[in-house]
DNA sequence: AAATTATTGTATCATTACGGTACAATGATA
DNA sequence: TATCATTGTACCGTAATGATACAATAATTT
């Protein structure tokens, strides 16, 4: 039986394509999931439903994946190249599904995808497949496979759009957990810019933002000064 | 007879808004068409047409209502709130031109609008109305009527991002001619940025970025030091 | 309990970027 | 030749940033 979306609920030749950011280990993260019984990762993506706003379909989409709520997410790009998606990809992941579909089904057509990416906390998602895929899974942002469809290029530029909007927007505390030391916070900016950074004068700049609550200090147990820990206030 | 566009051509569901960007008389300008027989005034915009990628129709649109090719445009937004778009606005407009449509018309459904801004020479553009409008004119930034839709909104978004790019991107040079001296640039800075300048600083600092080719001095008649001209040359 | 160790918090100094002022240069006019 | 408005650049002080130094401290080792 086939588990197949119809197009009679969605907006036609529009969908919406998320890049999932996470923090773990000290490496920046990404949500593929593969199409079920192949090779092929993708990035999660998902329709918008007559009764949503854009950001609406986006957030339902993110808790499908990560079973989140109100995550932090911003569109960054449009991608509408013409031949943007190999509709032989397309069929032989749905037929390895088990779902046949023809030349005229609605997901054969040309799409229009909207790129967000989200930030979430790592330790809070509950990554799970959709219905077209096996797996649903985080990758090391410093190894992924290429991508079905324009996908690579999408992930490529919403890490530049993060990169850019890293300070401006003062984004990346939605990466990390409520609390967290000053060397955490060096570790997400340094895994981000993919570029060391001197801890004193990061340690400066971030303080004199005023955007830092100063909590008691973390007790590590390890044979050194115990650093503070910290809570994002947002001013 | 009606003009009015079918649907067969395009893509369903999107459409294309752009924001054109003009420096004249020390104001910078956007285009606005009017709605035939009506006071409300839009953006320009227009459609995909299944053989087009989004730049190629977006660069299509400006060049039927500019006259020029080859121009500076950016997406900078996906407009596409449920609501967006009040639709006996568009049923009065058209039949102001015209055309009866009825309530199953794609133009009475649901559009997500991508939205291009564009910085053209001012000098070199022609503004051309398109079948909907009677006229298509220059309208000074601060002095924008209130516009149908959410074309307000575009406005206010494109200007911000135009704001935020301009040293970024170092595009401000797309809205002046080939050569310009440095109080061209300066008043063109203070414009879009709707702040005063220092004017040696921003000399100096113009300078330093090593993007100008100094050209011969500009003799004005006036009875002061000549000018030099300078040339953008992108590095 | 004193010495050791790794890390943290902060002070300090040098360099650069930037806001603001001063002033000489210059193309025309009086 | 003096005057005038504007331009190009030098200069000064302050703020932001890069880089180093060092004391404080939580555990471990002696």
């Amino acid at each position: 039986m086939s588990t197949l979306i119809s197009s009679v609920d969605y907006l036609p030749g529009i969908s919406i394509d998320c890049v999932i950011f996470g923090f773990h280990d000290n490496q920046l993260k990404i949500l593929l999931l593969n199409f079920k019984s192949t090779d092929w990762l993708a990035v999660p993506g998902g329709f918008i439903k007559e009764s949503e706003n854009l950001e609406e379909a986006a957030q339902r989409i993110l808790e499908e994946r990560t079973g989140l709520t109100n995550i932090y997410l911003e569109q960054f790009h449009v991608f509408g190249d013409r031949n943007r998606r190999d509709n032989e990809v397309m069929k032989s992941a749905m037929a390895a599904g088990g779902n046949i579909i023809g030349p005229d089904h609605f997901l054969m057509r040309r799409f229009i995808s909207i790129g967000f990416y989200a930030l979430i906390d790592f330790t809070k998602a509950t990554p799970t497949p959709d219905v077209h895929s096996d797996t649903c899974e985080w990758y090391d942002i410093k190894e992924i496979p290429t991508l079905v469809y324009d996908h690579s290029l999408m992930v490529t530029k919403a890490l530049e759009t993060l990169r850019f909007f890293l300070d401006e927007k003062l984004i990346g505390f939605n990466l990390l957990p409520e609390v967290f030391t000053m060397n955490d916070l060096q570790n997400l900016y340094e895994t981000i810019l993919d570029k060391k950074l001197l801890r004193t004068n990061f340690q400066r700049k971030m303080l004199s933002l005023g955007i830092l609550e100063r909590l008691d200090k973390k007790m590590t147990g390890a044979a050194n000064k115990a650093p503070y820990l910290y809570r994002f206030t947002g001013k």
